[in-house]
RNA sequence: GCGCCUGUAGCUCAGCUGGAUAGAGCAACGGACUUCUAAUCCGUAGGUCGCAGGUUCAAAUCCUGCCAGGCGUACCA
């Protein structure tokens, strides 16, 4: 049997609210479907005379015309509520991490990072505002090859500064910040590194490096608006055994099999699609076997759900990664990998030029700093995060109609104004006042006090699905209703009444756009 | 080869847990500022929802096959 459903039709002409009910019924009750919703239209029941009509139309659906004052309460509920209207206790309090960025302290970050950052930070504000417990995660890639290849380039451009010739391998590192951080450490040590033992040379680079990338990741992210509660180690996990704790808990488990030399985590048991070495031939581990122990240190930590939030590239680790939490005894459906597909950055149009290879690409800070952080989150957050990105610089920086983030931050600006000439014309408190509400019956009104009325399922939506763009396409929709409304009507007329109602479903209109865009961790400006 | 993602207006994308006539922005064309911010609004035009089958009273949405593009398929990190 079809499910029976009430809901929102998207036309106007088929009423506020509309149910299948007849057409799921006939077929039991083996009526025809107008006949069943005309029995029920006729044995409508409204004590508190809130309709205004009911239809049969189409195969048989009946539609609900709503009066006006159906929808006026909604306005007190923003106003009592303030900046919890839209919040909820959905998720009942259950813990969740989000856990984002993640990039290796090998280089600073780039524009796909920035999209990562400003979806799981996003994702992160809309959870706990929906009820989650929720910890904000940047796991640090500081151990392994890629650390000791940072050293290493480090430490070879810091030779070449000290006057000797070398060869620079094409798998080092090959940006100018490279060249930087050799340059900060001659200038601190001279030429001493060159007289001790290169290992230990090395890693004293990639030590200083690593911290030093970090930082300044840190530093961007903050500029950015994106903090994190945690910031964690993955070396921790080889220095507090955590890692060979994994291993020996895989193995007591029957999990993992020896075979040519090397240890098998047997993760096809779980549905991937084979096998995977957690611990090489020559003795050492693979960056999964950390990886899977990161995760069983997440579960141990008490987190009901783990939300990963990867680059589109690494979607061939969901489902060794998905084993690994199901082998260490959680459930499959309390993981979730977000993949934030690429970035294409252009400029008028046109592709910008980067060459990974040749460790030029545009940072996060520079289209930051290019563009600001409004434009460039509302943007990283206008899509769905599964469809590529085309980030136009030239675009993002425009402060026109093209561009979405001015489009609802101007409508808070606006309402900002207005409040404040309706403090000049001696109308400071906007409270609420019955007889002032009542007066808000403009189809524009009704459409405004709809559209304001939708915004806590919208978040709620969003939060189920973990898709933060649906908080985006509201506020343009709410924008889109509320200019329209604006070009419209007059809020502050000669009638002290009606202005005041109208002032007051403003104010609604305001904090909706505030909580909104808080949501997306964009600023809602007084002035523009 | 296998797997994942994407294919909707000229362009960029929503809609995809099935509902009525498939939406928005940009671009094009035509209008609206002596009036609360024109970073705005109104109107016109624009479509075989990649193709073909199937399920259903009903399919852009679910199933199957095919086509096109992207990505991934290490005892790398």
């Amino acid at each position: 049997m079809p499910p029976i459903s009430i809901e929102e039709p998207k036309a106007d002409a088929h009423g506020d609210l509309s149910t299948n009910f007849a057409m799921v019924a006939a077929s039991l009750q083996k009526m025809p479907p107008r006949k069943i919703a005309a029995a029920i239209v006729d044995n409508l029941q409204d004590s508190d005379g809130l309709l205004e009509k009911a239809e049969i139309a189409g195969p048989g659906f009946i539609n609900f015309f709503v009066k006006p004052k159906a929808w006026q309460p909604v306005l007190q509920q923003i106003h009592l509520a303030g900046e919890r209207y839209g919040a909820s206790a959905f998720g009942k309090g259950r813990s969740i991490q989000v856990e984002f960025v993640s990039a290796n302290p090998t280089g600073p970050l780039h524009v796909g990072h920035g999209r990562g950052a400003a979806v799981g930070d996003s994702m992160g504000n809309i959870l706990a505002y929906c009820g989650f417990q929720v910890e904000k995660e940047y796991y640090i890639n500081d151990s392994g090859r890629q650390i000791r290849t940072l050293g290493l380039s480090v430490f070879l451009r810091y030779q070449e500064l000290c006057g000797r010739k070398i060869d620079f391998p094409e798998d080092c590192y090959q940006g100018a910040y490279i060249r930087d951080l050799a340059l900060r450490i001659k200038n601190d040590k001279g030429d001493q590194l060159l007289h001790e033992k290169q290992e230990d040379a090395i890693g004293f680079c990639a030590r200083l490096a690593a911290d030093e990338i970090l930082d300044g990741i840190r530093s961007d992210l903050n500029d950015f608006g994106v903090t994190f509660d945690v910031w964690f180690s993955e070396q921790s996990l080889y220095d507090t055994g955590r890692v060979d704790k994994t291993i020996k808990d895989f193995q007591r488990r029957g999990s993992v099999y020896e075979h040519d030399g090397a240890l098998w985590f047997g993760s096809s048991a779980f549905g991937d699609e084979k096998d995977r070495v957690v611990v090489r031939k020559n003795g050492l581990t693979t960056y999964f076997a950390s990886d899977i122990a990161y995760h069983q240190d997440k579960y141990s930590r008490g987190f009901d759900r783990v939300i990963d939030v990867w680059g589109a590239d690494h979607h061939g680790y969901i489902p060794r990664v998905t084993a690994a939490v199901e082998a260490s005894g959680y459930r499959r459906n309390q993981f979730h990998v977000i993949l934030v597909q690429l970035v294409n950055l252009l400029r008028g149009g046109e592709p910008v030029a980067m060459s990974t290879r040749a460790g030029e690409f545009v940072t996060l800070r520079d289209v930051v700093g290019e563009v600001g952080t409004d434009a460039a989150r509302f943007i990283f957050l206008s899509r769905h995060y599964e469809s590529p990105l085309d980030f136009d610089l030239e675009l993002a920086k425009q402060k026109s109609n093209d561009n979405p983030v001015y489009y609802v931050q101007y409508v808070h600006a606006r309402i900002c104004s207005m409040i404040r000439k309706a403090a000049e014309n001696g109308i400071g408190d906007i409270d609420y006042d019955e007889t002032a509400v009542a007066r808000l019956t403009e189809p524009e009104e009704i459409l405004l006090l709809k559209t304001l009325s939708r915004f806590p399922e919208a978040v709620q939506s969003s939060a189920e699905n973990l898709e933060p763009h649906r908080i985006t396409f509201f506020l343009m929709n709410l924008a889109s209703v509320f200019h329209t409304y604006y070009n419209k009507h007059r809020v502050l007329t000669d009638d002290p009444v009606l202005s005041r109602g109208r002032l007051y479903m403003v104010e609604a209109v305001r904090k909706v756009i505030q909580n909104g865009l808080a949501l997306l961790g964009v600023s809602a400006p007084e002035k523009m």
